[in-house]
DNA sequence: CACTAAACGAGACGGTACGTCCCGTCTTGAA
DNA sequence: TTCAAGACGGGACGTACCGTCTCGTTTAGTG
């Protein structure tokens, strides 16, 4: 079979990462995983030496990198920050929405979530926050605002939005570049900076500039 | 024992939780907790007859509630939407900080945890924002700042500074107080409607008055 | 099903045994020896928590019990140290020949049991000795002839001839009253001393009288 | 390493050898023998392709070759039947005491020997029997008594007496000349006829003379 | 002297069995 | 009845070997 010269630890890897799609996390048998990998039990516990825990880690941490290196091919050519939010909130919804795992995930482990938002939301706030803070800096921000601060406050608003958009299409362009414009920015960079040409919004604002 | 007369139902969550605490969620075993609650391992089929799975739901589902219960009581006096901000932040975060289960959990299980966003953010950041839009609506709002706008950003930064304070030490009443006149409200309420009297921050700030 | 009501202690014995008698020894498996009881393994791990080993040791143990249990109910209304040798080495040797597992395991196991002889060996041949030395204690034996140099003696060659009969055929009672007439109580009890009626064998014989 | 340059089969063997001493014929591996050897697995397989049974098998059998070397050198020199009986008994004796491997198969491998007997027995009776019929051949043997029957009881007695020796010692020359005199020629050759200057025996004997 | 062929070390792999742990069901006996 | 106690079938886990196979690397042996 043409799969069969590919590294054995991503095989398992992809394996692992289709069990859970199916049958949820909790549900995911080592078995199972190397069942779909078209690999031996051993060979999964060769080459993931903790076990079942090691695996599902793996597979979590795999998933979590090939999002954000696609994210970053989606963002690094991006010529303004207008642009950076729009694609970057666009793109991350559309990820979190088609992932077919984290959708599984969420009919399937209630309750199992809330945590590990402290430990793990504190380092992705501050990525993010590092990633925007040179668009920042380019801008002329208003009187009296910080860039780092600023940047704190897209990151989470991003974050925030990302995972829970309220009203908000965020895959639709249109709105997503009202929201923000409206929204995001509209507190920090001065008034027609960049952008200047866009219509006005109908909607309210969160903050006022 | 004096707890042989409390409901078993109870007992039994109460066990149940004392063994997340101990060895975190995956490790908990059905037997375990009904030896913590004084019980037998078959009445706790009887009070859960979904087994384990609903048994640990039912105490996450338990400390949920109690966690709000809290909150509330802890809120519903306050007379500024300061005073419930900074309130609600400093002990949403020493809850969250002090949860021991949810450490216990945090260390146990890594990766298990990024999900869940989507499902349950979405309802807490409606939640918090319906309890926050009272409160704003008896301020004087700046310009073009819209009532509902405000109080869902709010409820976002909120909710994302609890989970990451980044440098802020929310348990600090003075540095929480100032997070939330120059981060939180300054883009929002007119300059001095309300704790006008209060020093100024040599901090930057997110967004501009 | 009838069987489900005997302990099941005894039904997995008789599935191992039987798996034993099936495949011999080194292959039996604790699986298999469960499914042939009617028993899940885990059962099996319950009622011999040494694992597989204790539950073969258990076999074995068994089987030999029920050895000498048969042979004693065959033995002990023998009137006669004769009809005892007579009976005894018919009946050993039969249920030797007869015994599936011990055959099995002859042609299945080769080399794993020249041992083990000195240990049992000993036991073995105490305890037939001591079975004989009442019988020989009301015979008149020839002079010089120690009971005790005696009966070890019989207790010798009898185990040796059920293990190895040579030319003789044990389960024909002619044969084995001849053998037991003319080569093993020959030198011991006083010619004509009990069933000094038989006819005189052709055979040689291996120690005078 | 010295022994490198033996050919590999034997070193295989000696390390097996090694292996069963310490460990048991049972939880000795495939692997242990080899290191033990100084040769990676893939070459015990290379050498013994019938895997772990034939590499025990040989093991066994290369123990048995060598004991019966050893047996012959030690008894090919003796001029007469009491030596014969005398130095063999010793030497077997001895042989099976120090072997360090069967001592440990003994503790180790309860219950896997009692069989083997039948088949095995049956060679190894005629063999010794085979052996001591031209020395037997050669005295004057009481009336009435058979060589064949002679030197079938002889070998059945020496096996016996070797595997359990009851109360001799075997390793004391004295007894042995004692035992071999009293209790197993004493039926068979004539009075005085060889040895007869030795003293009486004080013990009782197991067949008239 | 290079070159080939055999033997070897190293190690990945599929597979089987082991012994352990836990789940969920069920039965029994005592309060 | 309700519950404690515990046996049981079932299933997954992690470990240990087995036997097979494929790589490079010696190590002779031969042209």
């Amino acid at each position: 079979m043409g799969q069969a010269d590919r590294p054995a630890r991503e095989r398992i890897l992809e394996g692992a990462y289709a069990c859970v799609a199916r049958r949820g996390l909790a549900k995911t048998t080592v078995e199972d995983a190397a069942r779909q990998a078209g690999v031996s039990r051993a060979t999964v516990y060769r080459h993931f030496p903790g076990g079942r825990e090691e695996l599902i880690d793996a597979v979590v941490l795999w998933q979590f990198l090939r999002f954000f290196t696609r994210l970053y091919e989606e963002l690094h050519h991006a010529r303004s920050l207008h642009q950076v939010l729009e694609r970057g909130l666009t793109f991350a919804r559309r990820s979190l929405r088609q992932h077919e795992v984290l959708q599984r995930v969420l009919v399937t482990e209630p309750g199992v979530l809330l945590p590990k938002l402290t430990t793990e939301m504190e380092r992705v706030v501050a990525m993010v926050a590092g990633f925007l803070t040179p668009y920042l800096a380019r801008y002329a921000l208003r009187d009296g605002v910080d860039v780092h601060e600023a940047s704190d406050y897209l990151a989470r608003m991003t974050l925030s939005l990302i995972c829970a958009p309220g009203s908000w299409d965020l895959e639709d362009p249109e709105q997503t570049a009202e929201l923000v414009r409206s929204q995001l920015l509209a507190g920090i960079v001065r008034a027609g900076a960049v952008d200047g040409s866009r219509p006005r919004s109908t909607r309210g604002t969160a903050v006022a500039r």
